[in-house]
RNA sequence: GCCCCCAUCGUCUAGGGGACCAGGACGUAGCCCUUUCAAGGCUAAGACCGGGGUUCGAAUCCCCGUGGGGGCACCA
């Protein structure tokens, strides 16, 4: 039944993200599928999504839907999984535990586990000393099958050799050598019928013939009694990869309990999911050149196991909120229209918002910082006259009064309304009053904003706001200003 | 407590014995450009955790120390 397919293409790569439902894809989840798929695609090789499901008390419904829409808003498409069968389903481990049981059942027949009838918790270790050994691994069959007659429920722990120790190589790490005696005799199935991870990964990730298992730091202590668990079967040992951690600037933990954001929060605080992608590929790894901006597609071409870092890397928003902004830049214009449109107040429709997305793209960093930059052309706000001083500009209150004043028939009179014909308009306006092209625009353009800083200057917000508007703008700005002068 | 791992500017990193008085990026500061703010260009400050070795020579190799992280569940 589960019999491993014999297969023309053994060295073909196969790598697998295997994310529990959580209802959300944790940041460090999102980059260990990242580097799955990436390892599977630079090799031409195969990248299943697998879901570990056996925690009965931690499933949380729709979370499974969760996992999809991640990996498809990261563009991380799988080529096997509980949707796409490759011949090594199913892929959900819950589906599986017949296939668990019976590998467990093989493992106590060969010694390599055994039966246990102990309490939850009995065999919790102490504060100190080495960890004692579990007295049921020492009960005759006699024994174990007396305890299965008066029905004792009991769970199956992997018999872990007592003298020696297991040495691996990973990927990453190097080589890791650990004492068999530090290594617990771990639950493999559950009395609730469900393996544990422990055991599960192992069995999947044999028959599902992962080549290369990446996961986690945190699973690093514990490879070594996996490998005894494939050394148990006769498999032979898939390569480990195992990740480093990604950390606050801190350097504590990055948590979603703690507060921190997921995946999915990122892109509702306005990064975009490829410069997401982007940046947390450069955590952990790192080309070898000077490049960080990448696309999925180039990652995928150029994404090496060999240049993923050990350390664990601190997670900078300041940083990926550049990278968003690169992503943001490098959009084109009618695409980058497209995701800005949802972020325009329903006002702003009334003016060309084509127009403005093309001033709003050189200058958004993040996608949710859109409304509040725009919110000027709905309404100028309630602003202070101080507004007007800026000493670039030479600019007053006064000079500033002196030149709207001045500038509104020259304004007035102009037929064609666009940029171009505004700044030349205002400029040789300037030029015949004897003010600098800066000196008049500051007032303008703040009489037509109100705020600091604006998207576009003077003109090109006198384009879009529109004639019409634009004098009344700064008829209005001209009452604000003589009001508080009191001429 | 025991075991494992890690250690270059504030952060992400390049570096795998001489090419390093350590390079790039973000952030910070200044300048240029300029119709505000950005973007762009230029410049500046900023690091090899400490101590021993090995070697003609160490950021790079080894050991110890220190610091940080991870693991030790019928969670993954």
């Amino acid at each position: 039944m589960h019999r491993i397919a014999e297969r023309k293409e053994d060295f073909m790569v196969r790598t697998r993200f295997a994310p529990s439902p959580t209802g959300y894809m944790h940041i460090g989840n999102l980059r260990t599928a990242l580097y799955a798929y990436l390892t599977a695609r630079r090799n031409k090789g195969v990248f299943i999504l697998r879901i570990e499901d056996t925690d009965q008390e931690r499933n949380i419904p729709e979370a499974v839907a969760a996992i999809y829409k991640g990996l498809a808003l990261a563009g991380l498409t799988y080529d096997e999984g509980p949707d796409k069968d490759g011949g090594f389903g199913p892929y959900v481990q819950s589906e599986r535990l017949n296939i668990y049981r019976e590998y467990a059942e093989q493992l106590i027949s060969s010694g390599g586990a055994y039966r246990c009838f102990c309490k939850k918790g009995d065999l919790d270790v102490g504060e100190e000393g080495p960890k004692r050994r579990d007295p049921c691994r020492f009960l005759s069959p006699e024994g174990v099958q007396e305890k299965i007659s008066l029905g004792e429920s009991f769970v199956i722990r992997q018999r872990i050799p007592e003298e020696g120790s297991t040495h691996f190589v990973d990927a990453v790490y190097g080589e890791i050598t650990v004492e068999n005696s530090q290594l617990d005799d771990q639950v493999l199935l559950k009395s609730d019928g469900f393996p544990t991870y422990n055991f599960a990964n192992v069995v999947d990730d044999h028959l599902m013939e992962i080549t290369h298992v990446m996961r986690g730091q945190e699973y690093l202590s514990s490879t070594p009694k996996y490998n005894l668990l494939y050394e148990s079967f006769g498999w032979s040992i898939p390569t480990y990869v195992h990740l480093p951690l990604i950390i606050k600037e801190d350097g504590s933990k990055f948590s979603k309990r703690l507060g921190d954001p997921s995946f999915e929060d990122l892109v509702k605080m306005g990064y975009l999911p490829e410069a997401i992608v982007n940046y947390i590929a450069l955590l952990g790894w790192s080309p070898g050149d000077d490049r960080e901006f990448f696309h999925l597609k180039e990652l995928e071409a150029i994404f090496d196991i060999d240049r993923i870092n050990k350390s664990s890397a601190a997670f900078s928003f300041d940083k990926l909120t550049w990278l968003n902004g690169e992503h943001i830049r490098a959009l084109t214009p009618e695409a980058f229209h497209q995701l800005a449109l949802p972020y325009y107040p329903a006002a702003l429709l009334q003016y060309d918002t084509q127009k403005i997305s093309e001033l709003m793209q050189v200058r958004t960093e993040k996608l949710t910082d859109i409304p509040a930059m725009v919110a000027f052309f709905v309404a100028v706000p309630e602003y202070d006259l101080d507004m007007y001083v800026h000493e670039k500009s030479k600019c007053d209150p006064q000079i500033s009064l002196e030149i709207l004043r001045a500038s509104l028939p020259v304004l007035e009179n102009l037929d064609t309304w666009n940029n171009d014909s505004l700044f030349t308009a205002l400029k040789t306006f300037g030029t015949e009053a004897g003010y600098k092209t800066g000196t008049v625009m500051w007032p303008i353009r703040t009489a037509l904003s109100g705020v600091l800083a604006t998207p576009g200057g003077a003109t090109a917000l006198a384009e879009i706001l529109g004639k019409e508007e634009t004098l009344c703008r700064i008829k209005d700005a001209i009452a604000k200003l003589e009001s508080a002068s009191g001429v």
